[in-house]
DNA sequence: CTGAACCTTTACGTAAACGGTAAGGTCTGG
DNA sequence: CCAGACCTTACCGTTTACGTAAAGGTTCAG
C-alpha cells in the first residue's frame, strides 16, 4: 500500500502473469475489478490493465480470504474497504511530501490493518465454538461407549433381555 | 446420532418449528434434504417431514459450517458424509441388541467426529496463517511510521528537498 | 363444517461468482 | 509484414443456494 516513491516502481505486470503470480484466473480479476475490490495500478497505452506489487499483495489477500476464510466477496470488499478510497489515499500518499500528512495516512493504514486482524479473529473463534460443541457431542458418544463397555463386561456373553448384572 | 432406544422419541418438530429453532428457512431446510444433507427422521401419514432431536442437531451443525465455517454446502456434505450412510448407521444402530455391534457403530461415530474437529482446526490454521501475513505487513507499516518519525524529528520545520540530518 | 394456518410437490426466478467465446486491437520474433 | 500470443470489451451460459408462487391436501379451533 505505502512505497516509497524513492523506491522506483519495480515493474509492471500484466493480467496473465498476475493470474499465474496469484493462482486467480483472468477472469476473475477482471471481475473483481468490476465489483470494485481493486483497480490495477495503471494502464498501458493500448489499455493494458498493468498491476504493481501492491496489486498482487491485495489479490493474494483477496485469495486467502475466499478460499482459506471462506468470505464472500461482498463480506471481502467491506473487510478491504472501498477500493475508491485505497486509490485515493494512494495517490495523496505518492502525492504528499508532507510528512505530517504521510505519517497520518500509514497511521491510519495500521488502523484498518487491525481491524482486518481482528475480523479474521472473530470468525476463528466462531469455528473455535463450533469445535466445542463437536467436542461435546464426541464427550457424549465416549459415555455412550463406556457405558455399553461396562454392559458387556457384566455380561460377557450375547445376552439377551436387559441383563443389569 | 445415538440416543438410546429406551429413551423414547419425545417429540417430532413439524419444518416451520424447526426453522424457527434452527434459524433456517423451510425453503433451505428442504433443499438440504435435496442435494442430501439430511432427511427427516419420519414422515406423518399426509407425508409431512418430522424432525427428531438429532436432525435439530445436525441441522444446526450445518448452519454453523455454512455460517461461521464457511464451508459450501459440497464441502459440507463432504464433512458430514453421506446421509444414506446416516441413515443406515441409525437404523442398523436401533435395530441391534448385539452390543458388540452397537460399540463398534458408536467407535465408528467418534471416528467420524474427530475428522470432522481435524477439518474445522485445519481452517482455523489457515486463518491464522492469514493473521501472521497480516502482522508482517503491519509490522512493515510501523517501521515506516518509525522511519518518518526519525525524519521528522531530525528536520521538524515542514522540510523540502530530502535532508536526511 | 369451514376457514385459517399449516403442509406437500412442482416449477420458475434470481443473485453471486464466475466460465467461455466472439469480435477486434496490440506486440513481438522471424 | 505477418503469424501467434497477447490484450480489450461485451455478452451469454452455468452452478450454487436459495426465494417465491402456484395448485392442492391436512389439521384444528370455533
Amino acid at each position: 500500500m505505502f512505497s516509497t516513491p524513492t523506491e522506483a516502481s519495480p515493474r509492471l505486470l500484466r493480467i496473465q502473469e498476475v493470474a499465474a503470480e496469484t493462482g486467480l484466473t483472468t477472469r476473475s480479476i477482471r471481475y473483481y475489478e468490476e465489483i470494485g475490490l481493486l483497480k490495477p495500478a495503471a494502464r498501458s497505452e493500448a489499455a493494458y490493465r498493468l498491476y504493481d506489487a501492491d496489486d498482487l499483495e491485495r489479490l493474494r489477500f483477496i485469495r486467502g480470504l475466499r478460499d482459506d476464510a471462506g468470505f464472500s466477496l461482498a463480506e471481502i470488499g467491506q473487510l478491504l474497504e472501498d477500493e475508491a478510497a485505497r486509490v485515493r489515499i494512494r495517490e495523496r500518499f505518492r502525492a504528499s511530501h508532507d510528512l505530517a500528512e504521510r505519517r497520518a495516512l500509514v497511521s491510519d493504514g495500521i488502523v484498518r490493518i487491525d481491524r482486518q486482524i481482528a475480523t479474521l479473529r472473530g470468525k476463528i473463534e466462531r469455528i473455535e465454538a463450533m469445535i466445542r460443541e463437536t467436542e461435546t457431542r464426541r464427550a457424549h458418544l465416549q459415555g455412550h461407549l463406556a457405558e455399553i463397555d461396562a454392559e458387556r463386561t457384566s455380561t460377557p456373553a450375547p445376552a439377551r433381555r436387559g441383563a443389569r448384572r
